[in-house]
DNA sequence: AAGTGGTCTAGACCACGTA
DNA sequence: ACGTGGTCTAGACCACTTA
């Protein structure tokens, strides 16, 4: 314990260990911020920076009044980077590719609906594209936007620029939900991604809103291997 | 502008509606913080709080001496709650079950050794696992822990208590690396879980260290139908 | 009603990276 | 070398929640 100035993250690692040596156990309370910073030799505010951080990891669970307590159950907290697909491409060093396959305006099916969060039917452009790295099929998607919310889409050339990209520059969200799960291949979506008929695929759904206007539901189904990894 | 204080969250707020207005469109430099902070009528260090956070959820970029800047390619991040999964089916409102399929002590296959970033290849205990939801199968888990990490999991009744409950209270970890990929079920996956062999599967694969030592390596394959949400 | 976390402010100094 | 973000401190007040 040198006198220098302490970090945060100091503080942070140190009420951590704390808790990994087991001087307090799951559902045990923790002192004071206060009396902390008195341990610590340190001011409260940077107990209270470091006691946020352990609390939005679930390390730990805070009330005003009833004190921090060791959660009983961590809860794995874990956070996803979706780049774009260009980059993601490149940043593997793939070159990257674009190929538009269909662009229509039609009512979706109710599961796209109920994603937006929309009641009531009504048309939406459909724009299906398929993006590839070094030529070969890297990502299927299925697009739905809604043209009241970004109607710029619609003065687009989406057979040379990528629906994706146009969206995220013109139309920033302001919320969005993100949904994972497996599928088999059908025989269209095999024979656009290389697939065979059946293989198990990995779907990413994802949609945003300005505040409560939904902009755009997509469903992103990776070729067979894709795979998704936390940040560090 | 009422003159009662603003939290950091309603600054950020405010920046945030400059870039969505267009005000400072992609790749744009933003005033400094303490330019802002005068604009705003606030302390530099709301804006800095403000700012920290807008950077976390990938809309700027910052760098010292050059400024922030609004991100030409915004990160889609996401945060996941991955909670164990007793507490999972009993938030949904199921009856949570448990069974031990297999426990034994053998040489992991090299993906295994590599996740949990071990060189060389040594014996690590192996349990198989099966989670249930109102007597269904619901998860499958294949789990390989380091007994010199983690011995004490050597003296628990693996029959009657839960391998993750017992390392998540026990064996807090410093670092874990989440994995999402999709599977075809094999035959035997098939029958414990219920399903149809080649039914695509949803597999989370979860490693955890306590600083460079690994504890666990888990892949959990989820019954047909199951989805991984974000946060709100 | 009182105690605890949550946040703001103002000022100071540090550290990094660019010009 | 110097400008910008990053962080700390000390003190103050607020807001929630539970004893």
């Amino acid at each position: 314990m040198p006198d220098g100035r302490q970090s945060w993250k100091d503080v942070r690692e140190r009420i951590h260990e704390w808790i990994l040596s087991g001087r307090y156990a799951p559902g045990d309370k923790l002192p004071r911020d206060a009396d902390i910073a008195v341990e610590l030799a340190c001011a409260r505010s940077t107990v209270q920076r470091a006691m946020q951080d352990l609390s939005d990891s679930g390390f730990v669970e805070r009330r005003r009044k009833g004190g921090t307590r060791v959660r009983q159950d961590p809860v794995v907290r874990a956070t996803l980077d979706i780049p774009i697909t260009r980059r993601e491409v490149e940043d593997r060093g793939g070159q990257y590719g674009y190929q538009l396959i269909g662009k229509t305006t039609q009512i979706p099916p109710r599961a796209v609906l109920a994603a937006m969060g929309l009641t009531a039917p009504r048309k939406l452009l459909r724009v299906e594209a398929l993006h590839l790295s070094d030529g070969r099929p890297y990502i299927l998607e299925d697009r739905w936007v809604c043209t009241t919310t970004a109607p710029g889409i619609l003065d687009i050339d989406l057979s040379r620029e990528n629906a994706n990209e146009w969206l995220v520059r013109h139309k920033p969200y302001t919320r969005f939900q993100v949904k994972f799960y497996a599928l088999n291949a059908d025989d269209r979506t095999a024979e656009l991604l290389s697939a065979t008929p059946g293989d198990a695929l990995l779907a990413i759904e994802r949609t945003t809103w300005i505040d409560d206007a939904p902009i755009t539901s997509v469903t992103s189904v990776a070729a067979p291997g894709y795979q998704i990894l936390s940040r560090s």
